[in-house]
DNA sequence: CGGGGAAAGCTAATGACATTAGCTTTTTGC
DNA sequence: GCAAAAAGCTAATGTCATTAGCTTTCCCCG
């Protein structure tokens, strides 16, 4: 019988292909440990809690999506831009549920702030992708918050088979990213 | 010692003043005896299991609010109206977060139908609010999702604070709705 | 090469939870 | 007033996360 030998490293690694594979519920200590070959205590030589390891997914779903989002970004502006990022976050989330969910998963995560940064880290690339429309600070805010807001509860409902009828959604997540843009093109703040 | 002498009704509306009071994840079924004088499995003769109980609350919260939504939306026309349902899908959720919560609980709500009509509804009072641009059907149903998505989210991140700069939260809601009815406006579909 | 300490595993136990089975009490309808 | 249904109860099970405390394994240093 082989030892594990195992690292904090390789069990968030775990966690993760299991939250995508097998759906963030489903990945509870006692299954984890199961896939591991070893026995639910000894998780905790790795990981402090539950949450501490939701908040870990978390975190590298967060980096991940970044590092998507950034490539995404790159070399285009404007509308072109927009677009891009939007799809690639969606394609992301799509990609690794699991890690995405955690991203989400607030209830669980709170208080354990290794993702705090890279949070922030998603906004700043929000904001570059919006640079074209030079938006001075309160209005730049709004259009962050307000394309974060369109992307998440898009894939959210989406995830969730919130969408019952069957047109496509691609084409419904384009007009909506196309209606954003046109708000920023039109730019009126706040009658 | 008092008889409680429950029923169902009565289960469920404590169920949806704890969500709200205390949280959707704090409703568990002990809580809910707890609260109510009796015994945790006393309460299986008015719920079929845990998951009934949370997709009753969730169907309460539906029907709720579509008649907030109805009512927002009763007597005005074009941004009026979306301007107006959208603060009612927010108060909405703010007033009664635990039954707005677990309406977007899907999770532990798949399978129990209860709300699936009070979800259709609501896509119906949505769909009544874009009357007046006048929307043939594929470009009708992007909007309603659209919509839908940027309420949700918005909302969502919202509630687990998930917008951290101090800058009014308010202001940026109405800014998104803005955007959207500019989207509406333009009206060109995808690219 | 050998020993000692740290790292990583283990078993046993606890307390919260949902859920089932089967019993008793209360209410209600005739 | 009585019988049956409705609504409560206790006891038990299985799944969780989590803690305490023990043992094994590995690795480094003398």
């Amino acid at each position: 019988m082989k030892r594990a030998r195992l690292n904090p490293e390789q069990v968030v690694q775990a966690a993760c292909d299991m939250a995508d594979a097998e759906g963030l519920e489903a990945t509870t200590l006692s299954a984890l440990a199961r896939a591991l070959g070893i026995q639910p205590p000894s998780l905790y030589r790795h990981i402090d809690s539950y949450g501490a390891l939701i908040a870990a997914i978390a975190a590298r779903g967060l980096e991940d999506l970044r590092e998507r989002l950034s490539s995404a970004a790159a070399g285009r502006s404007g509308p072109t831009a927009v677009h891009a990022v939007a799809d690639a976050y969606r394609a992301y989330a799509h990609e690794h549920p699991g890690r995405y969910a955690a991203t989400t998963a607030f209830g669980t995560i709170r208080g354990h702030d290794a993702y705090g940064t890279a949070g922030q880290a998603i906004l700043d690339v929000l904001s570059a992708t919006l640079r074209e429309w030079d938006l001075d600070d309160p209005a730049r805010i709004d259009a962050i918050r307000g394309l974060r807001a369109a992307l998440h509860g898009f894939v959210s409902l989406e995830r969730s088979h919130g969408f019952a009828m069957d047109q496509s959604v691609d084409g419904s997540f384009t007009a909506l990213v196309n209606a954003l843009i046109a708000g920023l093109d039109a730019g009126g703040g706040p009658a």
